[in-house]
DNA sequence: TAGATTGTTAATCGATTAACAATC
DNA sequence: TAGATTGTTAATCGATTAACAATC
């Protein structure tokens, strides 16, 4: 079976590489756990997903398993992590350095995953010029000459929802790659910038959606 | 043009239920600027999705606007609020207060859109006992007791991966509704309590793997 | 070899978009 | 009234699942 690479890139559905995610964690849970192999029946019944989509979802990337056999988890983990581009260190400024900041900053989640954030940035004369977890805090005006001259490729955005979009701005301008944006704002980015949004309180409402739902569907 | 909800509930795409959350906003947004109406046009316009998209989403529940008019914003304002459940406020529980769980108290968004953080949670005996933003944290032991006793119908986990299914069984076993999830893991719940979930390192993931393969693509 | 499991194509399912009669 | 925009049905698009030949 071959194990190269397609070298025709079909689109891929978002919800196929988020779930790359997930299945790197169960390979990485797996390996400490002494497994070595597996296979698409085991991965999707240990993630809620059917055999045929994990198939599905690693056949987009290339050939990775063995007929018969299943996958090698040896073999599947680096691949996922070259997939998902999490095989190098990335460069991550910081910007918004409040409760939600620091919180991001001291997160253990992002280094374990090879995310170093390596500048801090705030527009407030109270913090800037203070350290943070060792990290120097920098104003905002500094985006630009600090975002090349340390390589920083990606940026998370934990501003007020008002500030954010002249902050994008500003790391747009700086030749960033991709934000992630915590502020509760809509943002226009032009089509080279890459985006990933959470509003916390958006999910909440989702969260109390459901409940009213059943409550309404149960109780009538 | 009827102004009464379905009363047959078809079924509603979970994306249909989140761009919901995303209309109320802006409906708010367009309040506090005297606007009083607003077309699935407009309203699609802004958000990014097309008018059909708008309409299709509120026809889910009801028939709210008029032909030839479009919506009144001070009607469909609460309708959508009632939808969403954010007509009336909920009492939240936060479990799990290290530096996550602290961003997460301090968060205006929550008690904006109604959310109450009624009782704190921690199984530290260093924090047991402290009282944080005027709120006293309890063992994670009184979680049944308080929980009843505060009418508590919602909790917000943000404890390490290792310990979130234990706290999930707890809050489960103590009758709450709804878990919103920040721990790096698979909860297993009762199909009764329902569930939202944030990895913020896989959504980061997500942000390398984009900015990965605009790369690839263009570098080769 | 016989059994198991892959990769991939075809079938199904669900969500989005287009179209248009109803109507403000 | 004429113009605009809704609510809803039908058409399209995309993602998930099933099926199965290839093969370890």
């Amino acid at each position: 079976m071959a194990k190269r690479e397609k070298s025709q890139p079909t689109v891929i559905p978002r919800a196929a590489a988020s779930r790359l995610s997930r299945y790197l964690r169960y390979l990485e849970e797996l390996d400490r756990n002494g497994v070595t192999t597996t296979s698409s029946q085991a991965l999707g019944a240990a993630l809620g997903v059917t055999a045929a989509q994990v198939r599905k979802d690693l056949g987009y990337f290339g050939q990775f398993g063995y007929p018969g056999l299943g996958y090698k988890i040896a073999q599947l983990t680096p691949e996922l992590r070259r997939i998902l581009g999490t095989d190098k260190a990335w460069n991550v400024a910081l910007v918004g350095i409040g409760n939600l900041g620091t919180a991001l900053l001291r997160y253990k989640g992002f280094s374990a995953h090879g995310f170093r954030i390596v500048a801090l940035f705030d527009a407030s004369p109270a913090l800037v010029g203070k350290r943070v977890e060792g990290n120097e805090v920098h104003h905002v005006d500094e985006i630009s000459a600090r975002v090349r001259e340390c390589n920083i490729e990606l940026a998370v955005l934990s501003v007020p929802g008002e500030a954010a979009q002249a902050v994008a701005d500003r790391l747009v301008e700086a030749g960033i790659r991709g934000i992630f944006n915590f502020a509760p704002a809509l943002l226009n980015l032009t089509q080279e910038v890459a985006y990933v949004s959470i509003d916390l309180a958006l999910e909440l409402e989702q969260l109390s959606f459901v409940v009213t739902q059943r409550e309404r569907e149960s109780g009538l």
